[in-house]
DNA sequence: CACAAAAAGTAAATCGATTTATCGATAGTC
DNA sequence: GACTATCGATAAATCGATTTACTTTTTGTG
């Protein structure tokens, strides 16, 4: 019970000594080799657990050729759909035996290249790459230059020397376009807080191109830019005063959570009537998304799955699996609330808003 | 520039042959040791930039005393709070040359003290921990237990034997208590949508104690639970629905953010009038809060004023400073919004967002 | 110039595990 | 009984750095 040496902890070689064998074969049981005689397993279990042994993780991925670590690289913490990737992805990798390390980026490109750097410096099995650009960028461009084993997801297209995971930003966009139109829109503005990323331009063309179908025909106005916020706020304000006053745009697009909550705030600052004077759909869910008013209809995408088949695709790559790059797309889902307007609202059961005066009208 | 070894990565023993120095010289460059020549060290930078050369934190970390790596363990990565803290805490700990090893506890006491003791595997120098209950917690208990080094953050009271670092919770909602009170409330529900934080506690506490000394008195209604988010929805749909017949209370402090998003989903649902009918002041901002009709009021936590005296106190404890534990409370802000009726609201119409930390050039 | 002291450099030990090469014991075959 | 597989166990090499202990070189002083 009082062993000696309480004050640093046990390593394997205690273990072994402990255990009347060698640290051979504490490390055979440890790993769950069969070659052990059932009583000197049972010995050495016994000793692991009188002294409370666990292996260093660094001295153990020193020697071993894969290390148990998988590297997440996301373009920030701060936002709940990467929040939500980060934990799927930790608990998906944890599953499978493998730490996670994970470090933002902070929409930042040089910063992501050095991320990515310093995963392989830590010589990770694998990474998962959400990059702040794209297939592309300066992450992608690093892991590709190391030739490290990488899943990206999220902001991507097919087609990189990577397998891709990530929601169908096309599809789900081109349906938006059809509801909208469905509702009676005929001319709408999509407004992006920033064209960098490959998602938003990606939802852009998916929205346009299922609008090009559409007949009466649609018009379609597009806001992208890299600018500062205050600089956005004004040019979203501006449009929105010139549609209100020439009848022109009766909904909007935004295409990011940010610009959602951009849009809204502005509408709002004008008094416009949503979803009366310009109806709204968002791109990426949130909760606060339903405690609004209106409540804002929006995609969904599916965190979860994205994250997991990330994980999996990432870990049958290191199984040595089949060399050809796979591309997955994961369907969304548009959750209606009141932004929608026509038919929309269905989402808050029973309210009685209605009644209501608009806000600041 | 061909160098054979072009498959694996370049040791420290080919950068030393390539110097033509030895390995323990090229280890004293690298870490900036002074007793090297001038030329020689010169000539052992050409070579590291010449073959790429990394050091392998894993083999580096092996051998030295103290790892320069800091676990971090939250409850959760999905919410605003705790990813800005995640963030905060991975640049403070970087610039001090540390790297960072974050991990979601995902709000179970269970898996914290997992990830506790997985942290004192990865030998950390030290552990910055965003506990699930309190400074009594699994977790701390596992950092007691394991004699780790570390600081406790968030909810957590003075008292333990860690440092701690926290928003002023008490204080805070004293502030909130008051504020109601000038602006005409004498009987006030608080909400929470957990008991068993030891922040929503004390912001009970500061609330009450505060409003005892109000004259005339103020009634406090309190509806904290652990119940399933069905249950606590019915709880509060009842409260509301007294209140507004019985005409009780006229305002609610909701404790968490999850709490402030419960409360004004349900008094939509019911069509209660913010803030005339009822006004609304939240415990923890959050970006949304601008848009929503009514913008809310919130307390606004220093987040990264919160991490950045978490690693410092981490630091310092870790060069072996002052034995006696050091317990911060750093002030909070509290923003009035539309929601709080009477002088509230000032914050919303011309006011750009805050100086919110969103990295967009 | 000789000698001590300081500076610079290196071989080897070390960190704590895994993996390899080897060895001894047991079992199986004829 | 002799010889070969097979099994279980281990000593030693290894991973890639840091650190120690020691040697060599340079510098400073009278």
């Amino acid at each position: 019970m009082a062993n000696g040496a309480s004050s640093s902890r046990a390593t394997i070689h205690d273990v072994a000594a402990r255990a009347g064998v060698s640290a051979a074969t504490v490390s055979k049981v440890l790993r769950g080799v069969t070659s052990v005689k059932a009583d000197n397993a049972q010995r050495v279990r016994q000793a692991v657990a009188d002294l409370n042994y666990r292996v260093d993780p660094l001295a153990s991925g020193l020697r071993q050729e894969r290390r148990r670590i998988i590297g997440a690289v996301v373009p920030d913490l701060e936002s709940e759909f990467f929040g939500a990737l980060a934990t799927a992805l930790e608990q998906a990798a944890e599953d499978a035996g493998y730490n996670v390390i994970i470090a933002s980026s902070r929409e930042s490109e040089d910063r992501e290249a050095d991320l990515v750097a310093r995963m392989d410096d830590w010589r990770v099995a694998g990474t998962v790459l959400a990059p702040v650009r794209s297939e592309r960028g300066a992450g992608a461009a690093t892991l590709a230059r190391l030739g490290m084993t990488a899943v990206l997801v999220d902001r991507v297209s097919a087609g990189g020397p990577f397998d891709t995971v990530t929601a169908d930003n096309f599809e789900a966009s081109a349906h938006v376009a059809e509801q909208l139109w469905q509702a009676g829109h005929r001319h709408v503005l999509l407004h992006g807080a920033t064209t960098i990323s490959k998602s938003v331009r990606t939802r852009v063309e998916g929205f346009a191109e299922r609008a090009r179908t559409l007949e009466p025909a649609m018009t379609i106005d597009t806001l992208l830019s890299d600018e500062a916020l205050d600089a956005q706020r004004l040019a979203v304000r501006d449009y929105l005063k010139k549609a209100r006053s020439e009848r022109t745009a009766t909904a909007v697009f935004s295409l990011s959570q940010h610009s959602t909550l951009l849009v809204l705030s502005e509408m709002r600052r004008l008094g416009i009537a949503c979803p009366q004077d310009m109806a709204l759909v968002g791109f990426d869910d949130a909760e606060w998304m339903q405690t609004t008013w209106p409540s804002i209809s929006a995609v969904a995408q599916p965190v979860r799955t994205i994250a997991g088949k990330a994980v999996s695709a990432l870990l049958s790559r290191l199984d040595g699996g089949p060399d050809l790059t796979a591309q997955h797309l994961e369907p969304c889902r548009l959750i209606m609330r009141e932004s929608f307007g026509a038919s929309g609202g269905q989402d808050t059961p029973g309210d009685p808003l209605e009644e209501r005066t608009h806000p600041r009208a």
